[in-house]
DNA sequence: AATTGAGACAACCGCCTACTT
DNA sequence: GAAGTAGGCGGTTGTCTCAAT
């Protein structure tokens, strides 16, 4: 197919480039009250200055509560590899089998240090036996039917603009989860630098009193992510 | 202490496909 | 069936961090 491409927005009228915890929140709080029907629509309709596209990545690559943070395990990594061998750059097929992972973060992983561990691997591996014919058959069926859609995320108020505003100057790298880090504990650390940087948020909009309901209602408090979150102070 | 180069990752770009009109 | 629209995907880039010098 492939039509004449449309601009899929006004490039001039939104705002490009990281996203700040205001953008995140207001993001987080529309679809857990609206849903994402629609992906075009959704950053009006939420006040946001952000491309439709700009917005579903942010929400399915960070936002999403069933995001997993945090380095990938070896048995990931394998997986990776050995779907990587067997059907290439499908990056959201591999997702698919890797839950909690997305294509963009898989793709990076590939393309950081993946893709040299598997040249090395092929360069060492006896000639006689390709990757391939050491898989397990993929079942022809879409790897994605075995994957579980987590449930939309719901609640949240609106917000004063003046809260928006405040928000929107704090600097979001001094927010973001400490990048790569190092050391067997990452995950739990960038968890609890996910639980630190929430617990600004709401501070700053004064959620904090009302925590259990919006941390129920957003999903993203799952103490799966934030373990001991009460131990931080700001 | 300052510089620099590599690694890591979030975000953007552009194309393709599916769906709707 | 053709044209238009929206979502999804993969490739690429920009920028930050950190280790090495």
């Amino acid at each position: 197919m492939g039509r004449g491409r449309a601009p899929c927005c006004d490039k001039t009228k939104v705002r490009t480039g990281p996203w700040s915890p205001a953008e995140d929140l207001r993001l987080m709080n529309f679809i857990g009250k609206h849903g994402h029907s629609n992906w075009r629509a959704l950053p009006k309709q939420a006040g946001l200055l952000r491309c439709g596209k700009s917005c579903r990545l942010r929400w399915i690559n960070y936002l999403r509560p069933d995001v997993k943070r945090g380095n990938f395990t070896p048995d990931e990594e394998n997986t990776i590899i050995q779907l990587h061998n067997s059907i290439g750059n499908k990056w959201s097929k591999i997702a698919s089998c890797l839950p909690g992972r997305t294509d963009n973060e898989i793709k990076n992983v590939w393309n950081t240090h993946l893709k040299k561990r598997a040249n090395k691997k092929t360069d060492d591996r006896d000639d006689s036996i390709t990757a391939a014919a050491k898989l397990p058959p993929l079942s022809k069926g879409s790897p994605s039917s075995s994957c579980t859609k987590q449930p939309e995320a719901a609640g949240g108020d609106d917000e004063d603009d003046d809260l928006w505003h405040m928000l929107d100057s704090l600097d979001p790298l001094q927010l973001q989860p400490t990048k790569d880090g190092g050391g067997g504990s990452d995950q739990l650390v960038q968890e609890v630098e996910i639980g630190k940087w929430l617990r600004i948020l709401e501070n700053e909009l004064g959620l904090a009193a009302h925590q259990p309901e919006s941390a129920t209602d957003l999903g993203i408090y799952n103490s799966t992510y934030l373990p001991n979150l009460d131990s931080f102070t700001l």
